[in-house]
DNA sequence: GTTAAGGTGTACTGATCGGTACCTATTTGC
DNA sequence: GCAAATAGGTACCGATCAGTACACCTTAAC
């Protein structure tokens, strides 16, 4: 039980869940893809919520590592990262595999809100809204917290609408939107 | 073989699958809620995809019929229009049963671009935004295509908040940067 | 009254679900 | 070298999946 064959089977079952979906992925695609046994995969993870939950703990470090990496980057200043998160945001949703925000579809599948896959799903979510919430704050808003709820609206928006739409270009209407939000929220203190 | 009864049994189906999930809910469960035979539901239906399919559509005009009258009730002009949208998703995020947008639920179910439930997911994403951009249209924007989307955006960042995130007023929120962005949009024909 | 047609219910199909009993192979401590 | 413990694989469990074969029962035509 060595821990890094835990943490591929991690790896790989992150994979197939962020492609075919919680429900729709059962134990036994997991253990032919993972090319693991099913004695061994159910010594790892006690059940199939324990897998599911170690993969968005995983989904939830690399995500938010990935793209606050990216954001800093992309921008040096506390207002120009904000914009530029929808840079960082359009650079994913062009990527080949593309499918979506992981925990929108977690707390999709599992929509009770006592679950622990939901309450993990939405702590990934205040911990983006907490990052947002800083930089706003850091950037001199004069409601720091409304425009850090404002920006993330607009990135859970963009996610959604480019699963969803091809007519149009969320990254970039998020982006000009979050521009006008922000200048209004560092010049007015009364809006 | 009345066409009422299966009008039921759609109105149905369409209350268990927004409750529990498309994958999580059986056709025996159906079966079990409905009252009816399998044999019947079978000859209602020609497969579990089809009902689906039947649900979606009736959401789809039971949404948007609600969605606009509402909107049409709480302000006159299209300006005040594009406002009010949020005011009536903040009821609706409010009512006893609300689980969250039943399209991007699909789509995250059904995630095959191809896939007939994620087109109709997308098509009602498409009317949605057809109507922002006409009421966007309709307020003297300078750019409403991309004032519509920005709205749209905001609509779906605060559907996934409201499901996700007790600890912020999505809505409100959403409606604060909506008047922003207006206002903007009304203002500035280079931004 | 008889017969044909179509709606309905029961009971089943093979496949797959999450999970486990049990056996074998390998490693570990001494 | 040997025993104890642990890792891994096979083959299975009962439950449920979507879907169907077939008998039953009502209705309507004549």
């Amino acid at each position: 039980m060595r821990p890094n064959k835990r943490d591929e089977l991690v790896r790989k079952a992150l994979k197939v869940f962020y492609r075919d979906g919680f429900h729709a992925t059962g134990m036994d695609k997991l253990v032919a893809e993972t090319g693991v046994s099913k004695t061994s995969m159910y010594k790892h993870f006690r059940t199939k919520e324990d897998l599911i939950l170690a993969a968005l703990r995983l989904r939830d470090e690399n995500f938010r590592n990935w793209f606050m990496r990216r954001v800093e980057e992309l921008a040096d200043t506390p207002a120009d990262q904000l914009i530029s998160s929808f840079d960082a945001l359009g650079e994913w949703f062009a990527e080949d595999g593309f499918r979506g925000c992981m925990f929108i579809k977690a707390g999709a599948e599992f929509q009770e809100k006592e679950h622990p896959i939901h309450v993990q799903a939405a702590e990934h979510k205040r911990l983006l809204l907490e990052y947002f919430t800083d930089l706003a704050r850091k950037a001199g808003a004069f409601d720091p917290e409304s425009l850090g709820c404002q920006i993330l609206l607009l990135k859970e928006g963009a996610i959604v609408t480019a699963v969803l739409l091809k007519s149009c270009d969320p990254a970039q209407d998020a982006k000009a939107a979050a521009r006008v939000l922000l200048e209004n929220a560092l010049a007015a203190p009364i809006q």
